[in-house]
DNA sequence: ATTAAGATGCATTATTAAAGCATGTACTTA
DNA sequence: TAAGTACATGCTTTAATAATGCATCTTAAT
C-alpha cells in the first residue's frame, strides 16, 4: 500500500516546474539532475502528464515543458490519480473471489478510496509551494 | 495501490468465521477450501490474526480458531492497519529526497492516509454481515 | 544538414508479494 | 503414552509488478 515512484516523480516535477519564473521551459534532464532520478523512467512520467494535459510540451531544439495551468489550478487527486491509475484497491476478479455477489466490504474499500481522493481535492500544487523559497534554495544548489 | 491477497484473505477469514455458531471452531483446510485459497499463504494470515488478538486460536487435535470478540466489536480500520502494515504511503527515504525537508506533500499524503482509515473505523465486521444468509449458502454449497 | 529535445516501444533488472516446503510444537484421544 | 491432528515457525522458490535501461523515431530550431 504505497504510491509508485512513478506517481511520486510526476508530483516532483509539478513542483520543480511552479518554481520556474513562468514561460521558462524545464527539460527532462534538467530535472533529472535536480532530483538524481533515472531518465529513463521520468522519460515515461513527463509523458503522461503532457498527455493528461497537466504540462505543455515542445519537442526539438530549445524545447522543454511548462506547466499548462496555474499551480492552484492543479488538484493533486486528479494527478495522483491519473499516474497512479486508477483501478480498486481490492482485487475481486482474477481469480475470481468466491463470496464476491454477497461482500460489503469491496463496497466499503471503494468508499474508502473516494474519501482519500475527496481529501486530497483539497489540496493543489499550490498547496505544496508553501516552502517555495527553501526549495528554490534546494534547486539552485543542485546545480553548481 | 492495492491492499495486499494477504489482507483480503485475513478479512475473508474474519467473515467466514462471523457466519459460524458462536463457539464453533474452523481450520485453516476449511477456510482453504471455501475459498479456492492455497492453505501455505493463509496459514501466516491466520498466525498474524492470533498474534493481533483478532481470533482465539487452538493447537491439537480438534483444535482451531475463533473470534476473539463480537464481530460489531472487531474494527475494520484495525485489522486493515495490522494486516497491510502500517508504514507511510510515499517513501521519501531509501532513496533519499532532495527536497524531503521542504515538501509538504508527504504530509498531505499521511493525512490522506488517515482520512482513509477513519472512514473505514466507522465499520466493523458486523458492517460485512448484512448478506449473511447468502454468505451461508456460498459456504454451504461449497462444502458438497 | 545538424543538433537537441521529447515520443515510443521493447528488453532487462529489482523489488515485493505470493506460494511452496519442511519441520516443530501443542493438544486430544484412544 | 503413543498416535494423530492442528497451528507455529522458518526458509526457499515462484510470480507479479515496478523500475530501469536501451535503441530508435519524430519534431523543431538554427
Ligand atoms: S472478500 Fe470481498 S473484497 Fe475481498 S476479494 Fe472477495 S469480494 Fe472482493
Ligand atoms: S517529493 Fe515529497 S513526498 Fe515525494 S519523496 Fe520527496 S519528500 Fe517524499
Amino acid at each position: 500500500m504505497q504510491i509508485k515512484k512513478y506517481t511520486d516523480y510526476g508530483l516532483r516535477t509539478l513542483i520543480y516546474l511552479a518554481t520556474l519564473p513562468k514561460g521558462r521551459l524545464a527539460t527532462i534532464n534538467e530535472i533529472c539532475a535536480a532530483y538524481e532520478i533515472p531518465r529513463n523512467h521520468l522519460n515515461k512520467v513527463i509523458h503522461q502528464l503532457g498527455k493528461e494535459g497537466f504540462i505543455i510540451t515542445r519537442r526539438g531544439k530549445n524545447g522543454g515543458f511548462q506547466l499548462a495551468a496555474e499551480p492552484a489550478e492543479i488538484r493533486l487527486d486528479h494527478v495522483i490519480r491519473r499516474l497512479e491509475g486508477d483501478t480498486p484497491w481490492v482485487n475481486c476478479h482474477s481469480p475470481v473471489c468466491v463470496i464476491e455477489p454477497a461482500c460489503e466490504l469491496k463496497h466499503i474499500l471503494a468508499a474508502g478510496k473516494r474519501v482519500f481522493y475527496d481529501y486530497l481535492a483539497s489540496y493543489t500544487l499550490h498547496s505544496l509551494l508553501h516552502n517555495r523559497n527553501e526549495l528554490e534554495q534546494i534547486f539552485s544548489t543542485r546545480e553548481l
